[in-house]
RNA sequence: GGGGUGGUAGUUCAGUUGGUUAGAACGUCGGCCUGUCACGCCGAAGGCCGCGGGUUCGAGUCCCGUCCAUCCCGCCA
């Protein structure tokens, strides 16, 4: 071994003896006579002492520089009680350089590798450079809290007796969903596979198989855009599991967290995890990924504006549409700009404006103020308990849109209250979730028919499944998403295990073409006739749960290494090119777009 | 595909109403320094102001286009 021990562990007792280290120089403080090197691994850092009568002391130091890898052996002594460092694990010590070796001599960094710093630096740049922004040390927490948490998963699992069994990541292409990514067969000319975009259909095939309870750390691959919290590639803990029903995958679930919570953060989680409905997430949070760490919830006013002489708003109800309102508590004080913000965001959701009331002292100023009666107001006063400070937003447009506008004036609202120190949102309280029952279908208006809100293979509530002809949207379906402080980390369902129903689903109420079904879940559809066993599963985004467990705020901070909004990776410089030669043998021609066009 | 923010020294940033020689801190380099721990002190170098056009006597600053990063909408069964 090249070391006896690391730099974070030697103390007090190891006075006296003969150690090797090796690791990174974190920082050189020449005194000219005498100098001090702060040598770093993983596990911390320990001070060096290099005394002049070291041979060769000038030729060394001018050589040494930081980020360099050097082997130091010495002997451990102790600090005189005035030079302690009681801010480093190992400040009580420094070990005396005999011998050092040089490894690898480091040009100058070309940014700051120091905590704090680095987070500011462009991102571009500590991407191209990604081997030096993770050799941080809370870069290296990130990876191991990670790590651990995985672990935990597995461990929970393996107890509970699943498999762990892979699954192809080269599968066909299908119809719904994701975008995929194809990958041209070069035996099979003008074919193609898709990179799987979930493990889906191999982990029911393998309940068909009679495997009873597997699980997977899967890779997916989804070409669609990025955004903080998603990766063209990224990790599921998917699971599936046969003869349960939902209460057993809770059970499960939550069992899993329990541990992942403990291993990862010593933290107990309370079990079980409340729940909700789709429908009342949507009408209390106005998103189906509610943060329920602070409250701020929107109100209906649909039957108080239903009569209303303010035309817009009864006009809206009149033709099916609802009111609803929601106080940003004690932000009465929002600024013209944050106003027009939030107003944008507003927008881009489809809303043709944002009407409010803001609150100074006992006088509320609006430009639909002139509009409410009396009644309406004292409605609007007491059920959103309205106060000296406050902010009210409203939205009034078909349901899912209004919930969907006041959900996003919620968190923004949120956000911007913190800004003030007038609410805290807490990044150590983990309010888990399970948001159950959303409607099997959604209808799609550009396709002009429905599509499936999860995904078609996933099981009608047993008590709506009489309404899958007359009336399809108001199927629930035995989908469960599990939602933690405002994400949505895994989700799952108990599955069609009928293939009757399953193909009245494709073809149907999914209006898929009987071709199409055959081609893509044909083979389904026949292992579904050879016995196949009541099953579901449920699969959580590993990313998703390591950047909640180490309080980040998207996903980048805990992936070794990750791709731009652009989907390139800046360090190995992919995409890249395809040779002639490549492109020949997969029978590729390309086709670039003119260029301006 | 659309909207927002940012791009000035190696890094992070400042740069007034368009005005003459574009600044600071950290880092780097050189010198001094035997108990520092973000060592200290003295000195120096370092700039295609993202890129391409335009307006102007004059552009880091204004206009148009474009590239990159980032956040969001669409998209993500």
């Amino acid at each position: 071994m090249k070391r006896t021990h690391t730099c974070g562990q030697l103390r007090i007792a190891d006075v006296g003896s003969s150690v090797t280290l090796i690791g990174w120089i974190d920082v050189i403080r020449d005194h000219g006579g005498i100098s001090f090197i702060d040598l770093r691994d993983r596990e911390g850092k320990t001070q060096v002492l290099l005394h002049p009568d070291y041979v060769g002391y000038n030729e060394l130091l001018a050589k040494l520089k930081p980020e360099s890898v050097i082997q130091v052996k010495g002997t451990v002594k102790a600090r005189d009680a005035a030079n302690v460092n009681t801010g480093m694990g190992t400040g009580e010590v420094e070990v005396e350089a005999a011998d050092i070796v040089v490894e690898n001599i480091a040009q100058t960094p070309p940014f700051p590798m120091e905590d704090g710093k680095t987070e500011k630096v462009n991102e571009d740049l500590r991407l191209q450079y990604r081997y030096l922004d993770l050799r941080r040390p809370s870069m290296y927490g990130f990876m191991k809290t990670r790590s651990v948490a995985v672990n935990a998963a597995r461990a929970h699992l393996n107890e509970l007796g699943f498999l762990e069994i892979e699954t192809p990541y080269l599968f066909k292409s299908t119809p719904e969903g994701a975008r995929e990514f194809l990958v041209p067969s070069r035996v099979n000319p003008g074919q193609f596979y898709a990179l799987s975009q979930s493990p889906q259909q191999y982990k029911q095939m393998l309940m068909v198989a009679g495997m009873e309870r597997y699980y997977q750390i899967a890779r997916c691959f989804r070409d669609e855009d990025l955004r903080a919290d998603r990766q063209p590639e990224f990790s599921q803990i998917d699971i599936e599991a046969s003869f349960i029903d939902r209460e057993d995958m809770y059970a499960i679930v939550e069992g899993m967290m329990k541990r992942i919570w403990k291993d990862a953060l010593g933290v107990d989680i309370q079990t079980p995890f409340p729940r909700m409905q789709f429908q009342d997430a949507m009408n209390r949070y106005g998103v189906d990924k509610p943060d329920t760490r602070y409250d701020l919830e929107i109100v209906d006013f649909t039957e108080e504006f239903r009569n209303s002489a303010f035309k817009v708003f009864a006009g809206i109800i009149a033709n099916g549409g609802v009111v609803k309102a929601m106080n940003a508590k004690g932000l009465g004080d929002a600024t013209q700009g944050e106003m027009k913000t939030l107003e944008e965001a507003a927008k881009s959701l489809g809303a043709k404006g944002l009407a409010f009331i803001r609150v100074n002292g006992t006088e509320w100023k609006s430009p639909i103020l002139k509009f409410l009666s009396e009644e309406e107001k004292a409605a609007l006063a007491s059920k959103l308990n309205i106060e000296d400070g406050d902010m009210v937003f409203f939205a009034a447009e078909k349901w899912e849109r209004a919930c969907s506008i006041l959900g996003r004036v919620r968190t923004d609202s949120a956000k911007l209250l913190v800004e003030r120190g007038r609410l805290d949102i807490p990044k150590d309280k983990y309010n888990f979730l399970w948001v159950i029952e959303f409607p099997l279908m959604t209808y799609d208006e550009e396709q002009g028919r429905f599509v499936a809100t999860h995904h078609p293979f996933t099981a009608p509530v047993p008590e709506d499944a009489h309404l899958l002809d007359s009336n399809p949207h108001a199927v629930r379906g035995q989908h469960y998403d599990c939602v933690l402080n405002g994400w949505e980390v895994g989700g799952g369902s108990i599955r069609i295990h009928q293939p009757d129903l399953q193909k009245k689903v494709f073809e149907d109420v999914l209006k898929i073409p009987a071709d199409v079904v055959e081609s893509r879940f044909g083979y389904m559809l026949k292992a579904f006739s050879y016995g196949a066993p009541p099953h579901g599963g449920i699969a959580f985004g590993v990313e998703r749960l390591a950047a909640i467990l180490t309080g980040r705020n998207g996903i980048r901070d805990v992936v070794a290494f990750p791709k731009t909004q652009k989907g390139q990776d800046l360090m190995a410089n992919s995409p890249s090119e395809a040779t002639p030669r490549q492109l020949k043998d997969l029978h590729i021609a390309v086709s670039l777009p003119q260029q301006g066009a």
